[in-house]
DNA sequence: CATTTAATTGACCTATGGGTCAGTAATCTG
DNA sequence: CAGATTACTGACCCATAGGTCAATTAAATG
């Protein structure tokens, strides 16, 4: 239990100083103990931010299957989609520092490059597989690109300017570009 | 002119390894000399990547007005700007990288957010000045908006997926974005 | 209760990186 | 040529951060 209580700790620490700012001390002293201790659960800070990783993953894909999935049209999932993204407990400045925190590090570090990867490709295919039966498979492909992209700019954003960018506004950017992609076919 | 070398040899390094990892040594051991000597051109690391930001900053402006202002109408000038924004020889893996270290890092250093700030309200007030004849006032912000965040989230991914995604692509998505937006009126 | 097992700590090591400084070599200048 | 300024170096300091390790304490178990 004090694993979880530790990769419960780190996740906070993640959030608010990101994958550099995330230094065992902080960690240790969010749960009132010593880095010694903190090593002694997660052998390394590789393993420990692994962890962290892998719990958001997993959340946000359960979130993903639960909203999108409880639609049945191809436009309401889409809409769900991009709801999901732009909800406003996720698309905080927190977790779109820590997000960029971690593109911007993974090239040089060999397991972050795996989430990043992940989070990307996740996205981009759930927007085309809900593309597909709308428009066809050869012009999903750059549409769900584009809004993936639009989508990417708007967290870049929303991470460098917390102030100037709602979650309803951004949302309504991205819901805008689809709508207007599929108008024009 | 030894501090020009110095601000080239740091541009490289910046260009190659982001602003943390542009360290004084490897700046000193491009140029062959020692790091003492880098300091004595430039007081401190905060001082020679000012000198690099603002270097790249001028020189993206002045690109930018001979590039944009040489075309006449509205719709040319914001097809430079779009081809500008991804120049093959600007759009490069290294650079997309270099900027995302500066994005990532600006909120705990105040000097680089300063140019983190220029940069992203330059081309958003471009890209909106060159709609505003075309659109108006009011149509103009959003879709600039859109725009920017769209060419922010193909740079972000030039810079994690540098195959997958060239130069040429990229520009033709922000411009069939662009198109679609203005169909839209 | 005793012995083993797990938890915890703090001292210590190493590496990196920015910055200081005194001393030395080179260059300009009267 | 002499003296002053400038260029340059390497040794050193300090802070951070990850990681090791032995010793100590707490807990579980026969």
């Amino acid at each position: 239990m004090r694993r979880e209580e530790l990769a419960q700790a780190a996740l906070e620490v993640f959030l608010t100083h990101g994958a550099e700012g995330m230094t065992l001390e902080r960690v240790a002293k969010v749960v009132g103990s010593s880095k010694g201790t903190v090593l002694h659960y997660y052998h390394s800070k590789e393993a420990l931010l692994d962890r962290v990783l892998r719990d958001i993953l997993r959340v946000l894909g359960h979130e993903a299957r639960r909203s999108v999935g409880g639609h049945p049209t191809a436009q309401q999932k889409l809409g769900a989609q991009i709801a999901l993204c732009f909800r406003p407990e996720l698309f905080t400045p927190d977790y779109a520092r820590a997000w960029l925190s971690v593109v911007s590090k993974s090239p040089e570090t060999k397991g972050l490059d795996r989430y990043r990867r992940l989070m990307a490709r996740r996205l981009r295919s759930n927007l085309r597989a809900q593309l597909r039966p709308l428009v066809g498979a050869t012009e999903a492909r750059p549409i769900a690109e584009s809004l993936a992209a639009l989508i990417d700019g708007l967290w870049l954003r929303r991470a460098v300017d917390p102030v100037s960018l709602s979650p309803e506004r951004a949302a309504a950017l991205a819901q805008t570009h689809l709508e207007e992609s599929l108008a024009f076919l």
